[in-house]
DNA sequence: TTATAAACCTACTAATCGAGTAGACTAATA
DNA sequence: TATTAGTCTACTCGATTAGTAGGTTTATAA
């Protein structure tokens, strides 16, 4: 399941990538908009930021809007950024990788079956972008 | 990802699926076998048997042992059955769902995205069986 | 140049979950 | 009837989740 910060996370963009053309959009009408905490929205947007997908003004006039075009972001990138791994087990992660203890990994056929699993995952999550949120 | 708890339930099934024609497996031979904590184990092992996957036989010569054909039992079934939902989103599970508040799923792009991930995802689990968890 | 608007940042908290442990009980076999 | 092995309830303890509090910094505009 992902977090609902993550979930939050993508709200919060859908409705940046709806407003890309209006400039800056205030964290307040973001909140109210999508029924985010606010102060828990500040801290998911400031990571958003850091991680460059967004930019934000200070003052008056200010607030956050898309640095990257909303086509040019995947949503794994997004769920990995707030929530971590995508994959089922660490030993099939590919950005989250851990070697997994009494368990070869050649010949296991656990690992297997998640590793297909991650790969028609990442199929999906990689191929859809934040303009997929928009309405 | 998967809980330990259900990392540790396909290791132990796997060893029993491979043990099947021997008759009652010790719960301690499991723990050693494949280091997993006795006492976890025995919960978990207790939950399989509850979920009419495995059976049991006490005193001298017991032990577990498959009650269904272990190539009946999806892999699926195992995970919703000790770690939950599959799903990333309460909105698109099939055995756990729930309404997702302000948001109509009707037309939300993240809800088609995550619906997606869930029919690629379960198409691998629901067709994968523990049998093949043997080696 | 100062008031105000807005984002920034650190730290805190409460509740839940994950991972495991303790210890007494019950049933089957020899 | 002693021993073996699973059953069951409840407890612990640390990490994670989902926030909240409150002061700081920076940009704009009167």
């Amino acid at each position: 399941m992902l977090t609902k910060k993550s979930q939050y996370a993508f709200k919060a963009l859908g409705y940046l990538a709806d407003k890309q053309q209006d400039g800056p959009v205030l964290i307040s009408e973001i909140s109210k908009k999508k029924r985010i905490p606010l102060k828990f929205l500040e801290n998911i947007l400031l990571e958003l930021r850091k991680a460059g997908i967004l930019e934000s003004k200070k003052g008056k006039g200010g607030g956050y809007f898309f640095k990257k075009d909303p086509a040019d972001v995947k949503m794994a990138t997004v769920i990995r950024l707030i929530d971590g791994p995508i994959s089922m087990l660490p030993c099939v992660s590919l950005y989250f990788y851990e070697r997994c203890k009494n368990c070869d990994e050649k010949h296991c056929g656990l690992h297997d079956v998640m590793r297909q699993v991650r790969d028609v995952t990442l199929e999906v999550l990689e191929s859809r972008t934040l303009a997929d949120l928009k309405d």
